[in-house]
DNA sequence: TTGTAAGCGTTATCAT
DNA sequence: ATGATAACGCTTACAA
């Protein structure tokens, strides 16, 4: 930047101004500050300035995966609003490990993130102690948590899964099994789970512990699943499936035994990945406001960090249910 | 960091010592200082620490999609290596445009990050030029292509492209259709493209182009591309699908028609993704090394960063069919 | 082993 | 409208 001012025969301050604020600068002197930072090649550094200003343009977001795919459309949507307002996003997964998280969340603290998008619902004491230290805003995205630390945007897992079980219900099924991820330590699926035997309870079904499975994440397991409930000691009528891509591999798993879906068994999933509605039978299942989630949560941050906003925020975006033939 | 100082009752070098060498301060004071660091709440400014030294430990990572599953195991594969060695990692897509691509380089290049990893082999001018400016190493890993700007780490889109239309020639196949994404400003599609033509001619088949097709992802063009190229003036008896989901879309819909794949149109796929080997048929396709291409990519980078290595890296990570029986 | 001083490249603040 | 000066919180280089 010295060079620049150099080249323009101003100071420094000048250079500064033609960047963060041209208004200020007269036409005639922001002419010969633009033509020396082309001439220089000049690439501002941000660390210098938000060391100095106090204020960083960088978000942190933690999710449980990268890799899962769920996530990737939260994801875009964070990154579109933040890049359209001139801020960077830092990423990392924690392995939905809350150790884990903690660890990330001093990394992004030690980068003076202005803000973190979290993932996860649960954090450690600590994690929960860093951030409200460092005073930055924090939106939690997993599901509508009772006791936020900060905001939430997201949609309630205990009312989707809720409603679905009573979809089914309602379309006649009785013995409706449901199939979740391990529920251990992961909010969201204790959520879902909760909403199913609420929904049992509302419809005067009693609830059957041989109908209720947790599996890891992956297609086989779904397949392991359906085969265990629609032919275990309490034949399943429908299966629900409020995890990832088990409803998938149920559904292939039923292709290969020539099991007929709804006849033999019907099936439900949880999330709107775009696979469901082409599979034959396209499969029954939830909307979930994914891309919706991300955009508003980087949009109520840079709300809260440009002081258009104060105070909790709770934003509760919703979910639909998707009939098709598969129930 | 002067607050910690005062508190163990030392100057902030030793604080900083503490921090960064532990073995260069005796036992009893670091003692002192880490039970102030704690007592502080203290969080190190890391962007402080990188003006002072002049170092980083972030690493920028530009994409042409974050919501495309296929880059999750890349990037993945790369918050991984970098996490284990202390840095950080930031993320932006550029839709494909080179012309976004340069502002989000501009923009990392201000952050300071310490390197870059590119998924695009096609760079602007002013990319390439500011890139060469800033001095820091880079990592392309959209394919292996022949120029790079510093360092990659891939496979050849070209070469995998080829070994597949030669194994659909082997398996008897003779009127092999081909579809892609569309190419124009795409290096990847291209070198497909480029690899299904040199096969051909390899197999002494003539060209055809009403058997070759560009088509926007989505599983719906699959569908239409197994329709129109199984259906038109020279009926496929085969489909070589080198892009995204594309034969997944086009198996369910050979599905809804009832259509025999192979008996009717063998499909191959260009890619690992699970869904392909559950499906009925399981799909024929390519296994490609998305997840170790992430890791190679960073430890290269990092290599690189910590004066490990210098000089040009081409590391070809390779690819490997695998034969189902979709084909 | 520990400390002192200078400086990293900006911006806030106060002058002019 | 422009400039001078002092931070911002650390690390490098050198000294003790």
């Amino acid at each position: 930047m010295r060079d620049v001012a150099l080249r323009a025969g101003v100071s420094t301050m000048t250079v500064s101004r033609v960047l963060s604020d041209p208004g200020k600068v007269s036409a005639e002197v922001r002419q010969r500050v633009m033509a020396a930072i082309e001439a220089a090649g000049y690439v501002p550094n941000r660390l210098a300035g938000s060391l100095s200003s106090r204020h960083s343009r960088v978000i942190g977001l933690i999710v449980p995966s990268l890799e899962n795919s769920l996530f990737a459309p939260t994801i875009q949507g964070i990154s579109e609003v933040l890049r359209r307002n001139g801020y960077q996003l830092m990423v990392a997964d924690c392995g939905g490990s809350d150790a884990e998280e903690e660890a990330l969340v001093t990394a992004f603290l030690a980068q003076r993130v202005a803000g973190l998008v979290l993932h996860n619902t649960r954090h450690t004491a600590a994690a929960r102690a860093m951030i409200r230290r460092a005073g930055i805003p924090v939106v939690e995205t997993g599901t509508l948590t009772p006791k936020p630390l900060d905001m939430v945007v997201s949609y309630s897992n205990h009312e989707a899964s809720r409603a679905m079980t009573l979809h089914l219900h309602r379309l006649g099924y009785r013995r409706i099994g449901f199939v979740s991820l391990p529920a251990a330590g992961n909010n969201r699926a204790l959520a879902r789970q909760g909403g199913y035997r609420a929904a049992l309870a509302e419809a005067g079904l009693p609830p059957e512990p041989r109908l209720m499975l947790e599996m890891p994440p992956g297609l086989p397991s779904g397949a392991e699943a359906v085969v265990r409930l629609a032919e275990g000691p309490v034949p399943a009528d429908a299966i629900f499936f409020a995890g990832d891509v088990l409803a998938v591999g149920a559904l292939f798993e039923c292709q290969r035994r020539g099991w007929a879906v709804p006849g033999r068994v019907g099936i439900a999933a949880f999330d709107n990945i775009e696979i469901l509605g082409q599979m034959v039978p396209p499969i029954t299942t939830l909307r979930l406001p994914r891309a919706e989630i991300g955009r508003r949560a980087a949009e109520i941050l840079l709300d809260r960090i440009q002081g258009r906003s104060a105070g909790p925020v709770r934003v509760d975006l919703g979910f639909e249910i998707i009939q098709r033939a598969s129930t």
